[in-house]
DNA sequence: CGATAATATGCAATCATTTGCATATCAAGC
DNA sequence: GCTTGATATGCAAATGATTGCATATTATCG
């Protein structure tokens, strides 16, 4: 039920579209969780007859029009309660990693291929998440409670790109060395 | 059909049973890629229907007896084809942190301590693969090509634990500064 | 006017994964 | 003899997630 509750906690402060949280998953919060947007149609629905969210059509001028979901008071409860439930860790799970127990001397060049690339597409995300910090999360001691926990994620992000971009360098140096 | 290629990668060196394996996904090879032993009983025997493992009854004395799997030629030619398909990386699902989207003061004390499990977890986590590292893997440039590949996965384990802990000091400790 | 792209929502089938249950062997301790 | 725990394998149902397809609106550019 982990999906339902991030779909929520997306709309803690703004309700949006179907379309508009798929665009948001796959910047912001799709940092922590990823979701296509027949999950999260599928999703909003389920959500909406179990009365944890309430949808309105919305008439637009230029674009197709749109349904709207907004968090329900019940489902702030919910939404509540569900932070005080186990968490249960889901590892990630990485091919790469697993490829690199399949290295050998023809295969090396094409996964230092991979990891350039992983490398490159880790930095237009740091840069894209170290924007939002400057801007939005200067001071963290500052900020309300709630605000707090969403700059920790953040820099949970940070940190690990930062150190995935590290190991991304030691990896190529390593890779370098072998003789194809 | 990832699972099957990290299955098979955990067989290049050495034949395994499925309780062998599943024990093996919750420890080394399980740092980057996890599955139960019900998918991977499963998965063995899909794997052997298509010719890629073939499996031999082992009887043991003082437990039952067994079902060992082993990589067989073209199981071993599709695993290095399969390095040089395209890796789609699956961002890792935290729920953790889709938590502290919703952190309150109420709910702080909660997050702080769930916080502190997981710092432990990886506490654990990280003391055997350090063994490991120091034991197998001191100095990565004599390894032989594969062991390499190896090594480079278990230095991401280890760098990305580090800087998870990193990160769960600073979380706590600005966890500590907000009033219940 | 036609092509393209962004916006917007959805179904159906399949694949992947989890959950709950079920069974059996053998050792060791009470 | 009984229970517990580690070893060992498996089925069935349900849930979660991906893939492929389908459709429609409106703006923009050539």
């Amino acid at each position: 039920m982990a999906l339902a509750h991030a779909i929520m906690t997306a709309l803690i402060e703004d309700d949006l579209s179907g379309y508009e949280l798929a665009r948001d998953f796959e910047t912001s919060l799709g940092f922590f969780w990823q979701a296509s947007h027949q999950q999260i149609y599928q999703e909003l629905r389920k959500l909406a007859e179990r009365g944890w969210l309430n949808k309105r059509k919305v008439n637009q001028r230029g674009k197709p029009n749109k349904i709207v979901y907004g968090l329900t008071q019940p489902g702030r409860e919910a939404l509540a309660r569900w932070v005080y439930s186990s968490t249960r860790s889901r590892p990630a799970k990485d091919e790469l990693l697993v490829k690199l127990y399949n290295l050998d001397a023809d295969n090396a060049a094409h996964i230092a291929g991979e990891i350039t690339a992983r490398r490159e597409e880790m930095m237009r995300r740091l840069y894209l998440y170290e924007k939002i910090r400057r801007r939005h999360y200067g001071s963290p001691q500052t900020l309300p409670t709630r605000r707090k926990g969403v700059y920790l994620a953040l820099v949970a992000g940070i940190r690990q790109g930062e150190q995935f971009l590290a190991w991304c360098d030691e990896a190529l140096e390593l890779l370098g060395s072998i003789d194809a």
